[in-house]
DNA sequence: GCCAACGTTGGC
DNA sequence: GCCAACGTTGGC
C-alpha cells in the first residue's frame, strides 16, 4: 500500500528547483535530526511512497512540489563531518544515530501556501497545520493527499 | 524518573 | 528579530 508523506526543506538549502536539477532529480535527504522523523524514514517509508515537497523557513512557506521516496535509509554522512552544520559529535560510525533516504522530485507545483491550506476546511486535520508542529517528516492521510494533489494542485 | 534549563524550529 | 511550542539534556 502506497503511503504519503510531507517533507520539509529550506529552499535556501534545497528547493524543489534544486531537487529537479539534481542528477536523476534525486537528492539525499540529509540533516534530519529528530528521532520521530528518523523513525518514520526508517520504519515506515517505502520506495515509491508519495511526498509533498514543502518549503519551510522562507518568505512563502508551503507545498512547492511532488516527489517520491526513491531509496531505503542509510547513515547520513553529515553527522560525522565536523565541518557540517549537521555534525553530531555523539554519533559513532559503528552506531550511526541519523539516517537519510533519497527523494526523487517528480514535478514542481504552484506554491500552495499555508494560508490557503488553512483556509481549506477539509485539511484542518493535517498534522502540518496543528499548532506547534515541528516535525520535518510527517505522514499525510490519503484523503488529504488526494485533495491536495488531485484537487488544489490539479491543473 | 522528574523536571528545570536550554536549544531548536518555524511562522510571522 | 520575536516568540510560542516542543525536544533534549543533565543534575538530582
Amino acid at each position: 500500500m502506497t503511503q504519503y508523506w510531507l517533507m520539509k526543506s529550506e529552499p535556501d538549502e534545497c528547493s524543489i528547483d534544486d531537487a529537479l536539477a539534481a542528477p536523476g532529480a534525486t537528492v539525499p535527504w540529509t540533516g534530519v535530526r529528530n528521532y520521530q522523523a528518523r523513525n518514520f524514514m526508517r520504519d515506515a517509508m517505502q520506495v515509491g511512497d508519495g511526498v509533498l515537497f514543502y518549503h519551510s523557513s522562507c518568505a512563502e512557506p508551503g507545498i512547492a512540489g511532488i516527489a517520491r521516496v526513491a531509496s531505503g535509509t542509510r547513515p547520513d554522512p553529515t553527522q560525522f563531518d565536523p565541518a557540517s552544520p549537521y555534525h553530531d559529535p555523539k554519533s559513532k560510525p559503528d552506531e550511526p544515530r541519523w539516517l537519510l533516504l533519497d527523494v526523487q522530485a517528480l514535478r514542481k507545483t504552484r506554491l500552495l501556501g499555508l494560508p490557503e491550506l488553512r483556509a481549506t476546511p477539509a485539511l484542518a486535520g493535517m498534522r502540518l497545520l496543528q499548532r506547534g508542529n515541528r516535525l520535518s517528516v510527517m505522514p499525510v492521510e490519503p484523503a488529504h493527499w488526494g485533495l491536495i494533489v488531485d484537487g488544489l494542485l490539479a491543473s
